[in-house]
DNA sequence: GTTAGTTGTTGACAGTGTAAACATTAGCAG
DNA sequence: CTGCTAATGTTTACACTGTCAACAACTAAC
């Protein structure tokens, strides 16, 4: 059963596919990623991916729902680590997003590169993108019940904030805050100052 | 020197292919953008585009330097015909990027899609988009120097300012807004909520 | 142990980017 | 107007890609 490359059979081939397509992708971005390379260096024929996913897009998409399972992983373990009330809690996740992002931008970047969310087919996909959002909105009703959060509907605060840390770590994964700020600015303390102006945004 | 299929020279061929790729992004994405396709489209050999763009990159990076240069005439126009005081201008600016991006999503996506600002060799690029943050930091200092806008690092602000602004601009354009809020929201309603919160995150 | 299904390989085809050699034409010098 | 040269297009060719079909090797279940 382990991956030895004399017999004929891989043994885990599927998933040695999608270690070498996120190597691929964290490489030379994943316009590069072409399944001939991945099958090269996962040590098999350039055919052999096809017994697993049915074309490059099924490849991509599974890369993607891997990211979306670590992301939520992520997200539940800052969660858990923090302390209970609302706000800390919300906090976390919005900590917990960012960092994901900024650790992992090979996976931030397929699972919102715009392509595949966009079209047919991977209802899975729009649904889990859509559970974080609900939960978001949850936690920010929780919040304003509490009246630590302002008024307003939630569902577009929540956006306001999606917004902020989607953008926010697109431009730091396509390097653009280095070269808007200049030498080499400390990402977390701009995540930090991000973080405090959306909570100052959303205080009563 | 019209564009008359008979000749043997095209004429203009040059922005023939630029609009030509505009029109296939539009269409399908940049992902599928061809040089082939391009060429064909314009009734041209498929070798004819090395004419006039080195390669495949060249010709991208030529789609979005008009784009910048579309954009920088339409946030101009916007704060000529705004009031003149600063906040106005501010506003206009961004009520002016925001509309660009969801008039042109085709502009604004090979804009800034990350795989072209972040390599090499495009300094005109990174330049244009620089020239940008600078105006908006300049501008948020003069009001903060009027008191109009709360102290702090202009930078930041106005970086955080554009994470929001794109982050929402590029989710709009995905497709995930809709997805997100449902049943067809009211974009505009949504961007000027989004602009309202910047502001009020900026006042003193 | 035979057999059917699973997983991998080989070979083929159309489509792509791009380089080299060639063809046509526009623009200019005389 | 004539002829030359540089600019612009075309043809041909090659390596690479996604994907399909036919074949081969292995696994597991009867």
């Amino acid at each position: 059963m382990q991956a030895n490359k004399t017999t004929y059979h891989h043994g885990d081939l599927r998933s040695a596919l999608l270690d070498a397509a996120l190597t691929v992708i964290n490489e030379a971005g994943s316009s590069q990623l072409t399944i001939r390379e991945v099958a090269r260096r996962a040590g098999v024929s350039h055919t052999a991916p096809y017994r697993h996913f049915a074309d490059k897009d099924e490849l991509i998409v599974a890369v993607v729902e891997q990211g979306f399972e670590l992301l939520q992983q992520t997200m539940q373990a800052e969660k858990d680590a923090a302390a209970k009330d609302p706000i800390s809690q919300f906090a976390a996740s919005g900590t917990a997003y960012i960092d994901f992002a900024l650790q992992h931008p090979a996976y931030y970047r397929v699972m919102y590169s715009g392509d595949l969310l966009t079209s047919d087919g991977h209802e899975s996909l729009q649904h889990t993108s859509s559970n974080t959002f609900a939960q978001m909105v949850d936690d920010i009703t929780t919040c304003q019940q509490l009246n630590i959060v302002k008024s307003g509907n939630p569902a577009l605060q929540a956006l306001a904030i999606l917004s902020t840390v989607h953008g926010f770590v697109t431009m730091v994964n396509d390097n653009r805050v280095n070269a808007l700020l200049g030498q080499n600015p400390d990402i977390n303390a701009v995540r930090d100052m991000i973080m405090t102006s959306i909570f100052e945004g959303l205080g009563t």
